[in-house]
DNA sequence: GCGGTAATTTTGATTAGTCAAAATGTGGAA
DNA sequence: TTCCACATTTTGACTAATCAAAATTACCGC
């Protein structure tokens, strides 16, 4: 039995919502943010659940939450590069925006084969990141950590590369490219303030931007 | 509501049935065809006709058979376009063989959006026809007509040029791609055999090959 | 320990798509 | 005309995925 797309959503969302808080390897996600992360209603999602832990994809724990078993990982990890795969490829090759990418891969990654996305992953030289700076699982499942600082936490006053951008809102990722704050830009952060519940950031040509800490929280840097 | 998947290939099915034994505007596709055509028991599609045609895109006639409406014409030639464009783009810009392009076009025609399709059709600077010679509807749903002929109805021992290969069975295709037979080659038609149901051709560089009727009838030529 | 609140699970129903097998209609042969 | 074979439709049932709303459980503060 191959996995229905539903079954594929279903997977990802674990996926990406266990290593959201990034911890150690078996992190329960309670029921109703794997709900709301599929835009279902909570009964849904229990349901569904309980099938996917007959089928030995996941581990289900009543009123606690799930995780993905070895092969539920090993499924989903395949989505989610077929996702970023595609991003890039829509970026490269076909002259997409980044905030353009997400809708049509969202579809895509159930439908296109081993062998295509293969050709795209080779086409592209076998990159390790999507055009937002998530990392692309390889053929195996595996992804390269990355050393998680955001502008949140990172050194003041001192040269850091933007390396990731976590969030797929449209207006979110054209603010970020209009400041020159894309995955690669060379920054500084110059000052946070609690009081404003902001960050002053100073990026190319030392052009200054301010912006929220709720946002900040969403750049990553090296 | 926009079509399911389903729907979307009851409406390909119909329009390619249809066309298929190429006749005036408004032939009846009989139901058995359609099941078949679908790989579906002929009860479902009985069902699956009959709100379709509630939803206005067929016209059904009980026991007669089934057309396309304008609206299932159009969304239909859409679907044949994206099937087609996609093939095209696989074969010229992802290096696929022309036998290996239907299977992964026949899931993609579903999900890629007009937008990428736009894409790909400009990449491939608005192609005419497909990697069999199939010809691709124009965004309006339009198609040119091509003037049928094949290798037993075209005069014999003349030039004449292979526009059209009507299969998609990957054996056939490779065998076709052997002998120097796609479209594009130029060839000749040496003899007609009625008692051995056989056509001999002179190819590329004046080699032969002998061919039955039944194949020789998917072979469209100009 | 005792409530109360919020998260979760259960229940009952719905929709799309499908099949097998029984019932029915159609058109041609005699 | 009548009848039969075959195509088609109808019937009853099933699966996957979903929702709303009712029932249940967990946990936290007192
Ligand atoms: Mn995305
Ligand atoms: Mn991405
Ligand atoms: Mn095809
Ligand atoms: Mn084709």
């Amino acid at each position: 039995m191959l996995p229905s797309s539903t079954v594929e959503n279903y997977l990802k969302a674990i996926y990406l919502g266990s290593s959201a808080a990034q911890t150690q390897p078996q992190r329960l996600l309670p029921m109703g943010q794997l709900a709301s992360a599929l835009g279902v209603a909570p009964g849904t999602a229990t349901t569904m659940v309980k099938t996917l832990a007959e089928s030995g994809l996941v581990k289900y724990e009543p009123y606690a939450g799930v995780a993905l078993t070895a092969a539920g990982q090993k499924l989903a990890a395949m989505v989610v590069r077929r996702h970023r795969v595609i991003e890039l490829f829509l970026v490269r090759v076909m002259g997409y925006g980044w905030d353009e990418v997400h809708d049509e891969a969202e579809q895509l990654e159930h439908v296109v084969s081993n062998r295509l996305i293969d050709r795209m992953d080779e086409m592209l030289g076998r990159p390790e990141v999507d055009p937002h700076g998530d990392p692309i699982p390889d053929a195996r499942g595996v992804v390269k950590p990355q050393q998680a600082q955001s502008l949140l936490t990172c050194p003041l006053n001192t040269r850091v590369t933007i390396t990731r951008v976590i969030d797929q809102d449209k207006s979110f990722l054209r603010f970020i490219e209009s400041h020159h704050l894309k995955p690669g830009e060379s920054i500084e952060v110059e000052e946070r303030d609690a009081a404003s519940d902001s960050v002053r950031v100073r990026g190319k040509d030392d052009q200054r931007v301010t912006i929220g800490t709720r946002a900040a929280s969403k750049l990553l840097v090296q």
